[in-house]
RNA sequence: GGGCGAUUAGCUCAGUCGGUUAGAGCGCUUCUCUGAUAAGGAAGAGGUCCCAGGUUCGAGUCCUGGAUCGCCCA
């Protein structure tokens, strides 16, 4: 069947797609290098309790583009697919479905039906899923691809926190979270995300009476001190200033005030009289009156009620001193933690004062800010109270303002194997490359230990036991569980896993699980060995498949999947588990806007396939730039990319079908020419795919197809009509090796035109990767040349108004050297081109311009330095033709400068051409051409004998004839026409394939037209 | 508020080691070519290389500060 030129490519992927699922390509791929080297990927999964989207198009190809390389290179890439099943957004989602927001709700409803819900919720557009993984040519296992929710996954994980939990760096400790105290549940960063609005807080400056001074602070001096939470000053702590800041004592009216020198004026007035100057290091350990008695400083540790250095603190607002409450901030929290403060919580989860805050036990917290500043200011102890207007986060559910809290936790100690998570990390290659020392490195120099626990149901449990004695057991397999408690689980989630009980080991009380379930984000860090169920099973496998030669997700994977994956593997065994990573950015729309459902931007994948299908939607991703720098997506962009190449292709590929080869024949230099710019083509492609470059390499094989189609096989038209044997042998090779370099990246219509030139294995994926033939560098140096030359011929024949049809009898081209040579090796080529009878040469532009002499600033700047500009003038001053003349024999030229002389050789200068007034002609650097306009009457009436032609073949057209068809040409008409016709009636016929011509006229009959003016009458018939 | 990245023609993007006339594709206008192509070719219009300083003989490129946008974090 004959090449389609207008074929639907959605339509042609359907055909390709079934059949590979007939050959059974995927697979066969896999089977044919059993044995060879691994080459390992990891599918970070994703969840499948929303539809795919554009972003997930987006990753899903560039895990697929690298694998499939590979396999073709040689190696064996195994691709098995996963899901993340676990989580708080597939709890919420359940949570919106049964119509109920808190975690009290959950419980009266029942976790297990709860957590029945979650487990089909997130498998609910599975289907979705996998249609478009096919669809969009993602060549990925998904029938045994690992579930996080399966029992032998969970199992792994146990295994995992109990090899943790045994090297001692498992532990409980606190963790200040943010806390909704109506809804009594911490609430995950991308929910308090949702949930930020602007309010008016309480500002106030509270005085601290300094009880013992430190360096120049003195007993009774005034520590001013700044916060926007007044409630939480009930439980101060201790006071944070910047060890490194300036701080000063200064006298105010009610005494001397301590606060940091760049704010004296906004706090203090313009009246303050400044006593000292000091760093914040200096006045470290002074103590202080707390502003409220309730707790006394013994309950807070060594250190409670002093002054204590804190890096955070900043002389942007307040005082350049903060007050510090242990139990309600992150930075608070970290100070009591370096310094031994004790955490005291005199707040209840509901959000209520306890019985330590006399007075004011069982009110809502935010509610007394009024009177606790009341209360300061009856005592003397307020300076000033504002209002504050930020930025505050609120309960996404009830509106409720969150609560900064310190809440029991379990940790992973990540901070104590730092330093092996940055070795680790030196061992990946980024791309791109400044994620890696960047956000990447930053936030590893940066760790802090990993919280591990989540008070929710839906979650790998936290496999801990404990008995009431406080001894802790970590359960590190299914089968340690039943040997303890007798109990087999075939479901270890909650609420199964929270009946089992056991006697402890070690005072044989009753141990209880933990009610903690873990973060998802380790889940898929265990994914290495969890997807195989190993150390349990598949180890062999596991370990073959470790570490992983590439993964690749979005940016804000940095903190999510790129990390958890490093840090559970250096955890267990001191090495990244993965070698190279890929980046991808987001995308946004037309307008450089996120897309999101509320915006109703969204471009849905399935659009774009079924209006310019999956290898336009690929290449897009691919080739329009660079993967992490994120994408402005449109339908619109993505059909350029259809037109401008995959069309282009495709009718390069019709091209050939159209006709057949018939007489051998010799190669030529354009055949010559093409193939050494393919052998280029396979060489850059590989080095770039080689450095995950898919960017590049698509580009280098669009140009490489731009340079087929738009000149290897517009240079050989004629060629193929007379079915020359080379030629169809040239274009099939590249047209068959540049299906194999795409195959990676548009596997459909690669693989068709495989199987329509080649076809001797069941899929160009089964091929093995094209090596780079021999190069003919001065070929393809000569043609750039050649093609230059044509490009200036066009611009002089344009600037002169002379059609490229009327032939002309020279072209006059100034060139030299190497660059004469070439254009004389390709004369024919340049000449029919230029339509001209013949190229004239000259060795220099004296008869055809003039020369301008121009320095080579590279050469010349570090030589001549500050002096650069009198030796540019120097040089501008010289005369041109004599310079010319003098670097042609090799002779050196000699400039002053500043008194000195200076001789300048041949790469210190650059001749550029001029034009000279009067003639046509075009330059570039040091070659141009020139037409010689003068026609005689051959080159007129050959003129007329191609636009008859040009006539006659539109007339052909219009008749509806077949391009091989013969034809009987009659004409009529202007005189001097139908002589041009006579004179080249050969030509004429032999371009029209009419078998015999006739000038008799037609007497009015005929397709009239008019060519210059002249009237040309035209009849057609089949011979 | 902190960190990271981006900013070049109407749009999408290149721009190497700092080198003096900053490019391509698309779109637009005009012309041209055409027995593969809704194709090709030529010309034209279109630029504060985000801004301001600095280094340098010379800055789109290097440094500092700022603006805008995005991401991550607080």
């Amino acid at each position: 069947m004959p090449v389609d030129p207008n074929v639907r490519f959605p339509k042609l992927e359907e055909a390709v797609l079934q059949r590979w699922r007939e050959r059974d390509v995927f697979r066969e791929s896999l089977r044919r290098r059993e044995g060879a080297p691994t080459w390992v990927f990891y599918e970070g999964p994703p969840t499948a309790n929303g539809r795919p989207g554009s972003h997930h198009v987006l990753s899903r190809v560039f895990k697929d583009i690298f694998p499939r390389f590979k396999t073709m290179r040689g190696y064996r890439v195994d691709r098995k697919g996963g899901w993340d099943t676990h989580g708080l957004p597939v709890e919420i989602a359940v949570e919106q479905q049964l119509g109920i927001s808190t975690k009290h709700e959950i419980e009266e409803f029942g976790i297990a039906e709860f957590n029945r819900r979650c487990r089909e919720s997130v498998f609910e557009y599975l289907e979705d899923w996998n249609a478009l993984t096919e669809r969009i040519g993602f060549w990925v296992d998904l029938e045994n691809a690992y579930r996080t929710l399966d029992p032998t996954y969970v199992e792994s994980v146990w295994w995992a926190l109990r090899r943790i939990f045994d090297k001692g760096l498992l532990y409980e400790g606190h963790k200040v979270v943010p806390y909704c105290p109506r809804c009594g549940t911490a609430l995950s960063s991308h929910e308090v995300a949702l949930g930020y609005e602007d309010v008016a807080d309480p500002s106030v400056y509270v005085r601290f009476p300094v009880t013992e001074g430190a360096g120049p602070v003195r007993p009774g001096d005034d520590l001013l001190v700044w916060t926007t939470t007044p409630w939480t000053l009930v439980s101060n702590a201790a006071v944070a200033v910047h060890p490194e800041l300036t701080y000063v004592r200064a006298t105010y009216p009610q005494g001397v005030a301590v606060v940091a020198e760049e704010l004296v004026e906004r706090v203090l007035g313009e009246d303050a009289e400044i006593l000292e100057r000091f760093r914040g290091s200096a006045f470290e350990g002074a103590r202080y009156e707390p502003p409220f008695p309730f707790i006394p400083a013994a309950e807070y540790g060594e250190r409670g009620h002093t002054v204590l250095p804190g890096d955070f603190v900043t002389a942007t607002d307040g005082t350049g001193l903060v007050h510090t409450a242990i139990a309600f901030g992150e930075d608070d929290f970290q100070l009591g933690l370096r310094h031994g403060l004790d955490v005291v919580n005199p707040v209840r989860l509901d959000g209520t004062y306890d019985e330590r805050i006399a007075g004011y036990e069982g009110r809502f917290v935010k509610d007394a800010d009024r009177d606790l500043i009341e209360d300061l200011r009856g005592r003397g102890r307020l300076l000033r109270a504002e209002e504050y207007e930020h930025s505050y986060p609120h309960c996404w559910r009830c509106g409720t303002p969150l609560l900064y809290y310190a809440k029991p936790s379990w940790y992973i100690a990540t901070s104590r194997i730092r330093d092996r998570l940055l070795a680790a990390n030196e061992t990946i290659t980024w791309h791109p490359p400044h994620i890696k020392h960047g956000r990447f490195g930053d936030w590893l120099e940066n760790n802090v230990d990993w919280a591990l626990s989540r008070e929710r149901y839906w979650g790998t449990p936290l496999p801990i036991w404990r008995c009431d004695e406080g001894h802790v057991h970590c359960i590190g397999s299914l089968d340690e569980l039943e040997e303890r408690s007798g109990v087999r689980l075939e479901d270890p989630h909650r609420p199964y896993v929270d009946e089992v009980e056991f006697p402890c080991p070690e005072c044989e009380r009753t141990m209880r699980r933990v009610p903690e379930v873990i973060d998802v984000w380790f889940d898929s860090g265990a994914m290495p060995f969890a997807q195989y169920h190993a150390p349990f099973e598949n180890e062999e496998e596991f370990r073959a498949h470790f570490p992983a030669d590439y993964i690749c997700e979005a940016l804000d994977q940095t903190r999510g999947w790129f990390y958890s994956l490093l840090a559970v593997s250096t955890l267990l065994f001191d090495q990244s588990s993965y070698r190279n990573v890929v980046c991808l950015g987001l995308i946004l729309d037309e307008e450089g806007q996120k897309m999101s459902k509320s915006r109703g931007n969204i471009v849905v994948p399935w659009d774009v396939l079924d209006e310019h299908g999956a290898d336009a939607f690929r290449w897009y991703f691919f080739t329009s730039k660079q993967p992490w720098d994120g994408y402005r997506f449109s339908q619109e962009a993505i059909g350029e990319g259809v037109r401008g190449f995959l069309r282009q292709l495709w009718n390069t590929y019709a091209f050939l079908d159209r006709y057949r080869p018939e007489r051998p024949s010799e190669p030529t230099d354009l055949d010559r020419w093409v193939l050494s710019r393919l052998s280029a083509t396979v060489s850059e492609v590989t080095d770039r795919l080689e450095a995950f470059d898919a960017t590049s390499a698509g580009r280098a094989i669009a140009q490489f197809v731009d340079d087929l189609s738009n000149w290897y096989v517009r240079r050989s038209r004629r060629r193929f009509w007379d079915g020359e044997q080379a030629a169809f042998d040239t274009l099939r090779t590249c047209l068959v090796t540049t299906a194999q370099l795409l195959a990676p990246f548009t596997p459909f219509i690669a693989d068709e035109i495989y199987e329509g030139l080649d076809g001797s294995e069941p899929s160009v994926h089964l091929t093995d990767w094209p090596e780079p033939g021999p190069r003919d560098e001065a070929l393809e140096e000569a043609m750039r040349i050649a093609r230059e030359t044509v490009r200036l011929g066009l611009a002089a024949r344009k600037q002169s108004r002379m059609k490229v049809r009327q032939p002309l009898r020279a072209a006059v081209v100034v060139a030299e050297g190497r660059e004469r040579e070439a254009i004389e090796r390709l004369a024919d080529v340049v000449a029919d081109e230029l339509n001209v009878k013949e190229l004239r040469f000259v060795t220099t532009a004296d008869e055809l311009g003039s020369y301008e002499v121009k320095p080579n600033y590279r050469t010349l700047g570090p030589r001549f330095g500050r002096l650069m500009p009198q030796a540019a003038a120097a040089i501008a001053a010289l005369d041109p033709a004599h310079v010319a003349a003098a670097l042609r024999e090799g002779r050196p030229v000699g400039i002053s400068v500043d008194g000195k002389d200076h001789e300048l050789g041949p790469d210190d200068l650059q001749l550029a051409m001029q034009p000279l007034e009067g003639y046509q002609l075009e330059r570039e650097g040091s070659h141009a051409v020139a037409l010689e306009l003068a026609l005689d009457q051959e080159l007129i009436m050959e003129g007329y004998a191609r636009d008859v032609v040009r006539a006659v073949q539109e007339a052909r057209k219009r008749a509806g004839l077949e391009v091989e068809d013969r034809i009987v040409l009659r004409l009529g008409g202007d005189v001097e026409l139908l002589d041009a016709a006579r004179a080249f009636e050969a030509y004429v016929a032999g371009e029209t394939l009419a078998t015999t011509v006739d000038y008799t006229g037609l007497d009015g009959a005929g397709d009239a037209t008019t060519i210059e003016g002249r009237e040309l009458r035209i009849a057609v018939e089949r011979a």
